[in-house]
DNA sequence: CCTCTTGTTTACTCTCAAGTCTACAAATAC
DNA sequence: GTATTTGTAGACTTGAGAGTAAACAAGAGG
């Protein structure tokens, strides 16, 4: 017979975003019940709508959060020789939270626009980058998104590898990039 | 008042497969009800029903069809040099296919095991190859993962960036793969 | 001309999960 | 010790979309 642990609002919170988070990365938006979100929380369904009124504003905080760790790890403004690292720091520190916004939000119409401002802006900065070497506006773009995909991708991989040294993981991912360029000049 | 045009029951079925891959494509599995699929087949939604079991019946069967569409332009027995080639044309013949394969079913749960045939075998096969010059089976793994998702995510950028000539693509998404090999080894 | 098949329309049932309401229990703070 | 807050349990409503049923229309082939 268990004690119910109680918290103060703020932290349960939090908690149910972990748990939600968690949940979700798991089997996605619809396919994952409140029930499923409520249980991995270790609580009752109810408590959840006195944090959220619905599943979906649920699922925006859940996304906003991991958003925000992101752009708060990763900034947005220009790429340097430190992005990747960060990337890769932010992976590591909420895997669950990166899976849930590149393999599956990403793809999620209702959605996608969160994580979509993060990544038009990715591959803005990546074609701006590009335009110096590769002259062509097509091929251009075509290298700004691809650039951008194995940078994600490269990290997913990574993850889903088991998690080997993040430093050399890091090194690889950028000189993976550069292969890139390198084939689309 | 257009008359309706009448099908032979096998012409229609493929008819309904062509218009069900569109619609899956736009918006996901759930999000795409069975009307969509009906109004973008021009035929009643009782229709459907004539020609498929339940939605979850025709979406297999969608995927099913793009499947068999790319492995038998592809081939799932080794990787040559007519590999890449090979699936840009799959991807120009059936672009609605191929999204809707790698971007969305890939990602849903309940069928990604169709998908996951093609993927893994993939990956198990550039496995095999990457064996030769990555000792270390963790990296292998990783660089494994990130050839194949290179690959589809190449020729996905390549329909998103407007299919400028395949030949080129082609060419450079094997340039893109070789330069990921490099940074791995 | 008659029949079979492909089609439409409309209205219905069923089911599942989201979201609500009520009543009650117990930890914590003052 | 009492009020407040955090929690539970479970029954309930609702809505959307899957799936069904029945009656009718009309082209195609013999």
């Amino acid at each position: 017979m268990e004690t119910v642990r109680r918290m103060p609002r703020a932290e349960r919170r939090e908690q149910i975003l972990d748990a939600a988070t968690r949940a979700f990365a798991g089997s996605g938006y619809t396919a994952t019940g409140l029930d499923d979100v409520a249980a991995e929380a270790g609580v009752s369904r109810v408590i959840l709508y006195r944090h959220f009124e619905s599943k979906t504003d649920l699922y925006r905080a859940v996304l906003d959060r991991a958003c925000a760790h992101l752009t708060q790890r990763v900034g947005d403004a220009d790429f340097t020789d430190q992005t990747i690292p960060a990337l890769m720091r932010a992976a590591e520190a909420d895997p669950d939270g990166f899976r849930l916004l590149f393999r599956y939000a990403a793809r999620e119409p209702e959605f996608r626009d969160l994580v979509d401002d993060f990544s038009r802006e990715s591959v803005r900065i990546a074609r701006e980058h590009l335009a110096a070497r590769i002259a062509d506006r097509q091929w251009a773009d075509w290298a700004a998104r691809l650039v951008f995909a194995v940078a994600i991708e490269g990290v997913i991989a990574w993850l889903d590898a088991g998690r080997p040294d993040p430093g050399t993981a890091a090194e690889r991912v950028s000189r993976a990039i550069h292969g890139v360029i390198e084939a689309a000049s």
